[in-house]
DNA sequence: TTATCGTATGAGTATATACTCATATATGTG
DNA sequence: CACATATATGAGTATATACTCATACGATAA
């Protein structure tokens, strides 16, 4: 507990840093959805979102709350998307000028939701 | 190259979630520093820090610049240290109130620097 | 040139990790 | 109760990843 910086930041990365399980995380986003509207919000299986979903419990990333059949995610401290828009502006502030990457991810997962029925 | 947000967000996850890289990446910090500034302010064996260096130049989150025999190395966007501080605020936000972490990142660096001979 | 310092690299290995499959556990409905 | 829907879980597997070792490379000095 006494406070190790880089191991604690380099434990959410880790999290953070498969294609899927960010997929997961900016799906849901600031708001709270429940699996099956991530499941058809990213088009993973079930089986690999409940899995990665375990893997962002145990990390504290998300937290849920049940509501009659279905379970509702949220991340546990929102400012995170925030965080997600800094680093997106990084990444494509060294790249070529050409397509340029400009939505906000809370955009961006809506527009990934419209995509997949 | 046509913006896959997730995946190259995920891609620069990756690297920093590793303790050992992301102890590099802090010992970088804004700065500027040869390899063997880097092994002395972490702690880690040479080729460990080489082995992690490659992986940071692979992935472009930092850049070189040869000085007769040393090659120094800095942040490809020193402004990454910004979100490493916002993401430090977001730990320990949600923790106990005693034991709150407040050195920045480049404080941490320098404190670790000063411990180890 | 030889030696030395600073740094990188290829290959091997052990461990970690993402993913899938089959199955289990709620919760609600007839 | 039986059944359907929503979600989770344990175990197995293939691949990825961190690390080490031995060695190579580049720059400078003797």
């Amino acid at each position: 507990m006494i406070n190790n910086l880089p191991e604690q930041l380099a434990r959410i990365f880790k999290v953070l840093g498969d294609t899927n399980r960010l997929g997961i995380v900016m799906a849901i986003g600031k708001g709270s959805h429940s699996v099956t509207e991530i499941i058809n919000a990213t088009g993973l299986s079930q089986t690999l979102v409940s899995f990665h979903l375990r893997v962002l419990r145990k990390a504290e990333v998300v937290t849920t709350r049940r509501e009659g059949p279905f379970i509702y995610y949220s991340l546990s401290d929102p400012s995170l998307m925030d965080i997600l828009d800094d680093l997106s502006k990084i990444i494509n502030s060294g790249r070529s000028e050409t397509q340029k990457y400009t939505a906000t991810a809370s955009e961006k997962a809506l527009a990934r939701q419209g995509r997949e029925k």
